[in-house]
DNA sequence: ATCCTCCGTGTAATCGATTCCACGAGGAGG
DNA sequence: CCTCCTCGTGGAATCGATTACACGGAGGAT
């Protein structure tokens, strides 16, 4: 592969000389400029980014880490990331954790050895010595979707409380009163956030929340279905299910299907998480959406801004609730749905 | 940050030795190798891996480019290609193309600037000059899924022809005739080949296939929503729609159930790629299932070899047939279905 | 005792870029 | 005509690692 040297010997010019035409340097003449780059051409030059990034000490990339790229969600936040960083010159080198913090600290280690620019961080866990000691040498980083608390990092995300309140109400008005949870890892933000957003909008219309109603997932499909089992095996089994997440609420259409039970008539579904499919899936599922690309525009732009030295804001968007037709169908003089979205 | 000049300060011995001791180069002495431990442990010191890689020439990273990350058949790839990777030492950088030529050139180039060690593409299209250059220039690459004609590069694919032919002996055995399909871009092998497999399998059947019943896609839900939509508005319009990818099938029920209509009685469908959602979509979709984890091994091991200098042998994998209900029930006595796999 | 080998270590070159500093040519001003 | 400045250019240091080569000392063979 061509160097700087040999485009430098072609050109007739010093390296000094190349550097400077390639890199838009005022002080070249034009004579010098176009030699410089007739002979990138007849080479095919490719400056080498390893060597610029060594003498540079930027990579003019960012580092990705998320929790699970076969969950939609992430994979669209990932998109969305991709997206922002290469409009502002920025690649993204994208680690995924698979809910496992051994991963996790793989990724966040191999990034950091790569000297990436930036890191965006999912946490799974309450995040590795490693991860730690690295935001707090400074590496310029910032959280999006889950946070690690008591770290001094921005955090991107979205706050879902009023669009649970929006769902409770929703379920409140179709007239269920036995209302359980699948929530994720309680070493997860959104684990135990999704958890008290619900029992303290239950608690407006005095609904209790019982310990039996708290099934423990994983944020996986295989964790949705086992804990929906445990609630159809209750003496009372909830009216409703509230999977913390997309993936567990397939988990848990599995469980009731594999019983021969019917959603909502059985046993109703609401899930954490929008995706196109929940539009075609029977019934189709009633969710609340995040607003993922704006969540991941707004996360890399802080993340940029930490790199240039300046501060990063953290941002909570609103998410919504998409009502269809999996908690049952609403009266609609009677209980009007808090939000309702035309079929796509 | 520290570096190794810092190590070998604190450790009191020469850069070299410590490049040694961490190398696992046999000759240092253990009083040596402690000592040099020992600094890096209070240092906290981890190897630049740019300056690495701009001395050995060699960065253990292998670029992945992809046709579209939202695309769950994509993800499951890209995942499993950064599994096998990862257990052979190499990192993956994903390049998401979105089916757009020059957003894939940009990922190639990009890649190429960083020198990765070796290139895993699924063109979008009939491939830059710029990629094809690389290819001829001996950069290690090996097409997954889809290939380029006329490169020599080792391609690693699934063999759908096989599927097709048990897909179309399903459609006939319920009875239907008029069979359409929605194709994905004429620029891509798999565009290509599954209206060319399909045709085939109708023909062994007496069955024609109209231009009329082949709709031009692009791979995604919006190009399936368009082409059905089309099919519907046909005097006589097929009974059945077999969509060349899952996005395309995604669009194709959006299209029927705006119009009120049902599948199958209205109109059957039928997808290429199975994914975990097909079980609950209303009807449950009948499917082509890919080996999608092997398929990303076998690529990983096929560039993996390449970059060794060995020759990398190119692999088919077939496919095989899940049936579902979305092309209507089967009478089991008459018309047993080819396979059929247990709900998960 | 002398010489040769081998072992552990250090010095320095190297990878491919960027960039500071110096230098020569040429024009402007005195 | 001399001096000074500006402009374009080249030489060389630098980033952080790896590795060829040299070297000194210990130990074995003669």
């Amino acid at each position: 592969m061509a160097s700087i040297k040999d485009v430098a010997a072609e050109a007739g010019v010093s390296v000094a000389t190349v550097s400077r035409a390639l890199n838009g340097h005022p002080s070249v003449s034009a004579a010098a400029r176009e030699r410089v780059l007739a002979a990138v051409e007849t080479l095919g030059y490719r400056p080498n980014a390893v060597a610029r990034s060594l003498r540079t000490d930027q990579t003019r990339t960012l580092g990705l880490v998320i929790s699970d790229v076969m969950n939609p969600y992430f994979t669209e936040l990932a998109r969305s990331v991709e997206e922002e960083a290469r409009a502002l010159g920025y690649s993204v080198i994208i680690g995924n954790a698979d809910e496992r913090p051994d991963l996790q600290d793989h990724h966040v280690t191999t990034l950091l050895d790569r000297r990436i620019d930036g890191l965006l961080v999912s946490p799974t866990d309450g995040g590795s010595p490693h991860m730690l000691a690295a935001a707090r040498a400074g590496t310029p980083m910032v959280f999006v979707d889950r946070w690690i608390p008591g770290v001094d990092v921005p955090v991107v995300r979205s706050d879902g409380r009023a669009a649970v309140r929006d769902l409770v109400a929703h379920l409140h008005g179709l007239g269920h009163r036995r209302l359980a949870i699948i929530a994720g890892p309680a070493a997860t933000t959104t684990g135990r956030e999704r958890v008290d957003a619900f029992r303290e909008a239950l608690a407006a219309y005095g609904l209790p929340l019982p310990a039996a109603y708290i099934g423990q997932g994983d944020f996986q499909a295989g964790s949705g279905r086992r804990v929906t089992e445990g609630f159809l095996d209750l003496p009372e089994p909830p009216e409703v299910v509230f999977a913390a997440d997309n993936l567990m609420a397939l988990g848990a259409l599995d469980a009731v299907r594999a019983r021969g039970l019917r959603v909502p008539e059985d046993m109703a579904l609401a899930a954490f998480d929008d995706i196109p499919w929940f539009v075609h899936t029977d019934p189709p599922v009633t969710a609340i959406a995040q607003p993922t690309r704006d969540l991941g525009r707004a996360a890399v732009r802080a993340l940029v801004d930490r790199i240039a030295g300046r501060p990063g804001a953290s941002v909570a968007l609103p998410a919504r609730l998409v009502v269809r037709r999996s908690c049952g169908e609403a009266n609609p003089q009677e209980h009007p749905s808090p939000v309702r979205r035309s079929t796509p």
